[in-house]
DNA sequence: GAAATAGTGTCTCTAAGACAGTATGCT
DNA sequence: AGCATACTGTCTTAGAGACACTATTTC
């Protein structure tokens, strides 16, 4: 009797690369070349080689689409897709990943298969999107805004030195609220490790001169952030 | 020249069944009757059949492994385990579910390949674990602990009628904490939707009859519930 | 000096947390 | 009668949310 096999699948990651450019939400997009969904867009990604782990996949992917290096970004494994069906190609299992990064230079990933450039999330209604990738990217803002409520994430959308106001446009941004900055500055200052203060002081900009601040240690927040009503 | 052809893998789905039982919580394990790991622990599951969804070859893996059925059973995608080297026997890519039941009566699938059965899972600590399974449940573990926070979850650990003494004791167990009834009433019944009373009163044994509840419309928790210190 | 942005303090109100005694069934 | 469990109310404290003015720079 001949021995049973299990079915087999090609595995591929897929990024939901997110940032806060402009002073709004922005997506890592391709602009594909080739079939399947020629002219449509999708997110980057690739299969995974042989002997390869699926972060290293995550960040060999974006390199090689967008030339962005993956090293001060927040990569964190999103949700996998698996519908029969979902890639007219065959039977193909995709994990996406969510990557959060500071506002980044615009991606030179221009080849004959592909184009990449930023796009902000809502320009994205009534675009026309590859495989089940409409699904992936609303899966990959509901994480990102529910992050930024219990976790100090937001400060990975900010540069290396950031002040308060940046780190409040992150919040407001993202949520598409606006936050009062007295009660942000307290709730903020009074969450112990949550940015630490360098002393320095940004100038040369209108206005009175900010504080600089530096991501903390800590990576929860208790009690969340909340958005006011 | 040769097409280039994306590396192939298998699928295969693994299962953190947890439910609450003599006050312990405790996970579904299933003892290795073959190699690999033969004698091990390890966690229901099995390879994905071609077109065939992955929450649906979760259920059906639960059921052929251990006889129980996933109707009234919280299902939902946990993470992906795909490390190189994680199965001996190939590339396997693991998708981990997570379920949350009640008290169900002692699975009976008792093959010749495997032993299913309950046990509580701190019994599981010095245990030998198949493949990276112990990884598995470590975050299994963790994102039931902390979607009790925040969603009405717990109910899914309770019978269809339950006191809210019972639902009280779903968190003391997850957390492996004591909390205060009267505190403990106050914040579920002022939680709109979290349960909705029957009017029904359980009686029969020792001690005053407790009001019955069955759960309510409400998925998530504003604001959370929290362990006091 | 006009415009722009940063920074600060107080009050109110909601909800968490601590705490003890009464009610109602069972044996 | 005694035991076991269910149920209830108040006080204190922490933190959210609302709110207006002063400080410091650039142009």
């Amino acid at each position: 009797m001949e021995e049973w096999q299990p079915p087999i699948a090609n595995i591929a990651v897929d990024l939901v690369v997110l940032t806060v450019r402009q002073d709004r939400l922005q997506l890592l997009v391709i602009e594909r070349g080739i079939d399947p969904y020629q002219g449509a867009l999708a997110l980057p990604g690739g299969f995974v080689q042989e002997d390869e782990d699926l972060p290293d996949a995550a960040r060999r992917e974006l390199h090689e689409e967008t030339q962005i290096s993956a090293a001060s970004l927040h990569l964190e494994q999103l949700r996998t897709y698996a519908k029969p069906g979902r890639d007219p190609r065959g039977r193909i299992v995709s994990v996406a990943y969510l990557a959060l990064a500071p506002n980044l230079p615009t991606p030179v990933g221009d080849t004959d298969a592909a184009r990449a450039y930023w796009m902000p999330v809502h320009e994205l209604a009534g675009r026309r999107l590859a495989f089940d990738h409409a699904d992936i990217i609303r899966d990959g803002l509901e994480r990102a805004r529910s992050k930024l409520e219990y976790t100090t994430l937001a400060t990975t959308f900010c540069p290396e030195l950031f002040t308060l106001s940046e780190l409040r446009r992150v919040y407001e941004v993202v949520w598409g609220v606006r936050l009062d900055a007295r009660n942000f500055q307290r709730k903020v200052l009074s969450t112990e490790g949550f940015v630490v203060p360098t002393g320095e002081i940004r100038r040369g900009e209108a206005g009175r001169p900010a504080r600089l601040y530096r991501r903390g240690p800590a990576g929860s927040l208790h009690p969340p952030m909340t958005a006011e009503h």
